[in-house]
DNA sequence: ATTAGGG
DNA sequence: CCCTAAT
């Protein structure tokens, strides 16, 4: 079997990773993974081995090489084997005239390990043989479902209906909440621009002074709540800090005055206030688990951050790969 | 429409 | 939060 050659040139970003079969021998499966980054990695699974730990060994090649932890599945004939605790040779792995149709899928799973209950070290990049299953599960929890009484009317911050009112703006009926919504939030530039005035602008050359002070009158602020913060945290640690369409729509989906631009702002400003010391902080204080894990996932971010952006984006393509030419970017 | 950063 | 250049 010959081995696939290695791209000639690797000064751009993009670049072919091949993962392919080297040889395989009565009693073993060996496999060669290749990239620009990792010249050449080979893996050697015993036919003995478990589908369950072949998946795992190929996830932490690719996390070794990519620096993001993936999910690997193993296909056999275009299907999937889902019993991990079968042998490569009782799954029918290890016999070569298989190993064409044999095949892994990748899919992109959570890259950033969920902080651990300790709060002390900065959390370093989890080694491949960070136990991963378990995190998975946690990540995926639904964003706040019991709801602790807070004094501070932290407002619930549910995947939903979230804007049902504006409890700061207390005022009419509640049936009229999206029209009051939007006056009372502007509430104070309400101030109506004399009809004089406007008239002798609209006939004046200067159309432009037309007052954008209704286009561009600053929201109201508001400042996110602990909850809120909770839910950003969160996302981040999933999806990275260059994907804020896809934090908002995964954490602030139904939160429409939050747009992915407030939410990368607010990560910027968490990140600053992570820094600083407790006591320069203003507002509602954010509790200190919470900027750790905000320090842990933008150290972690900012290392995988070419990395991360590329496989996740690109990933959701190749759902089936063969073994013998699995091409990413 | 999004991303990325400075204002 | 806003404003925008660059995608």
């Amino acid at each position: 079997m010959e081995h696939v050659r290695c791209p000639p040139c690797l000064q751009v970003t993009k670049h072919p990773i091949s993962l392919m079969i080297l040889m395989v021998c009565s009693c073993t499966v060996k496999l060669s993974i290749k990239s620009f980054r990792v010249p050449k990695l080979c893996i050697e699974v015993p036919e003995t081995a478990t589908v369950g730990s072949l998946k795992r060994t190929v996830m932490d090649a690719m996390t070794a090489l990519l620096g993001g932890r993936i999910h690997v599945g193993v296909l056999l004939q275009g299907k999937k084997v889902r019993d991990n605790s079968k042998t490569l040779s009782q799954t029918g792995i290890s016999s070569e005239d298989n190993l064409d149709a044999l095949g892994f899928t990748l899919e992109p799973g959570p890259l950033i390990a969920p902080p651990p209950l300790c709060y002390n070290e900065p959390p370093l990049l989890l080694p491949c043989g960070a136990a991963p299953q378990n995190l998975i599960s946690s990540l995926t929890t639904p964003v706040l479902d019991t709801k602790i009484p807070d004094a501070t009317a932290d407002p619930p911050l549910l995947t939903n209906s979230a804007k049902a009112m504006d409890s700061n703006y207390k005022h009419t009926s509640s049936q009229t909440d999206i029209l009051t919504d939007q006056k009372l939030s502007e509430s104070r530039a309400l101030v109506p621009v004399p009809a004089m005035n406007v008239e002798v602008l609209a006939v004046v050359p200067a159309n432009q002074k037309i007052r954008k002070s209704e286009l561009a009158r600053r929201r109201t602020r508001r400042p996110f709540s602990v909850s809120e913060v909770e839910a950003l945290v969160r996302a981040v640690e999933e999806l990275g800090t260059g994907r804020w369409r896809d934090v908002k729509l995964q954490a602030f989906e139904n939160v429409d005055h939050r747009t992915y631009v407030d939410l990368k702002d607010k990560w910027k400003t968490l990140v600053h206030t992570a820094k600083i010391s407790p006591q320069k902080r203003r507002g509602e204080p954010v509790p200190q688990e919470l900027l750790d894990r905000v320090m842990a996932a933008h150290a972690y971010w900012s290392q995988h951050q070419a990395n991360k952006a590329s496989i996740i984006l690109e990933l959701g393509e190749l759902q089936t790969l063969k073994l013998t030419e699995i091409e990413l970017w």
